[in-house]
DNA sequence: ATTATCTATAGATCTATAGATAATGC
DNA sequence: ATTATCTATAGATCTATAGATAATGC
């Protein structure tokens, strides 16, 4: 039964949920079966159903994981005004959970299919996160950081999650998987954050606006993307 | 023997080639396996054996006839200047694309694992979009429709890019399959342009920019994202 | 007594090939 | 002769369970 009750942290359901996510993300949700999960912990296929009904069931739960985090992450202080600080911490921590289950986004659409209820709260969650999202743009509207009207935060905000969601795929996409060291994959994040400063950059006003070129600075450093744009755009004329 | 050499339209290799498209799409590539396939045409497994390899191979195909469309179009017309319209233009046929071959893009990091050729070809196809997507812009700020610096230019292409390419499977995230009928989905497709325009908004000049409401309204019309915020966000005050 | 674990395996697929047969083009 | 197709199947997995055994908590 998929309670929520937790063993001590050590315990063999924590341990097999561990090891699936790393084996997930490393090698892909498809390319990895129960029978490797068991083989990787040393315990026998018999041990790991006795934890877990099946497959979707561990992913299920990994969902849940990932849901609380991002979700925890998302929220307004009500005690003060939001700061550009508070938006570029926003983004880091997002981005930071998604690429920890990075591969529940590259297999999402499979995942989905396989477990209707997972589905649906799935959809609870992006509908969830959309609107907290949405709280933190008018958070930044009303600090004076950002100015744009309701169509145009909105819009603004379905840009940020698609590209946010996606923006592990596309990197994996780009590097092949013997390549994805941690280090190129730390650079290739921060160029996320970097296209997601770009995204906003047209509606930050205030100190958001006069720190941009700064942010943009930071997160560009490995200037690891602009390889696709092979010697077409000279860097400075 | 994946010549490109083509036989008459309707061969069997043509048509297993249509049929696991159709089936890749509607199921996803993962459920439709060679015998499915092969039923689906009522031929034999053995004889679509005798035309393809394996399943990667009719991928492989699949993502030949997809690229050509997608180069195809992005193309800048060198007797004239771009018009409005032809950005518009560019966004439709690249996301009808995308459409059309949409499980590529959701099982995108899972067929790149398995086919290192397919990885580096659909490498240098994101390159080369991503260059001649940069070309168009370029030409469109050379027709005074579009202001931005080239590193403005840059980011912006990488967004539109990431948004296009991710489109699809957003929109299959959030409609259950069974809910997946032609109608919604054209209407999901335009809400997809509608992002892209949002996206370039800020950068919009001249003609471009006063025809913006105008395009906006054209590609919001079924609103059916607007599900998405529930009823936090009110329409008009 | 209950919880955790293992061994062994049935059943379900899927892939890809060998070898036979039919259809077609000279 | 060559091209296209079919039948039948070996081999490779993977899932998920039954049934036995060990460990643990009272």
């Amino acid at each position: 039964m998929t309670t929520t009750a937790r063993k001590s942290p050590g315990s063999t359901r924590e341990r097999i949920l561990d090891s699936a996510l790393r084996l997930f993300n490393a090698q892909g949700e498809r390319n990895v079966t129960t029978n490797h999960i068991a083989e990787d912990l040393g315990i026998s296929p018999g041990n790991l159903y006795y934890h877990f009904r099946n497959k979707a069931d561990i992913v299920s739960e990994l969902f849940n994981h990932y849901e609380a985090l991002v979700s925890g992450f998302l929220q307004v202080p009500e005690d003060r005004v939001l700061t550009w600080q508070d938006k570029m911490g926003y983004l880091e921590s997002i981005l930071d959970s998604m690429w920890g289950a990075r591969f529940f986004h590259r297999d999402l659409s499979h995942l989905l299919n396989q477990d209707e209820d997972l589905r649906l709260r799935y959809n609870a969650f992006v509908q969830r996160t959309l609107e907290q999202g949405l709280r933190v743009y008018e958070g930044l509207r009303s600090a004076g950081l950002l100015e744009a009207t309701d169509e145009e935060l909105r819009a603004l905000m379905v840009n940020t999650w698609v590209i946010t969601a996606s923006w592990t795929g596309f990197v994996h996409g780009l590097v092949p998987p013997e390549k994805q060291q941690e280090s190129l994959d730390h650079t290739l994040l921060r160029q996320g954050i970097y296209q997601l400063v770009c995204l906003e950059a047209p509606y930050l006003r205030g100190d958001a606006a006069s720190h941009l070129a700064e942010i943009k600075q930071r997160y560009s450093a490995g200037d690891t993307l602009s390889v696709l744009f092979s010697a077409a755009t000279p860097k400075s004329a």
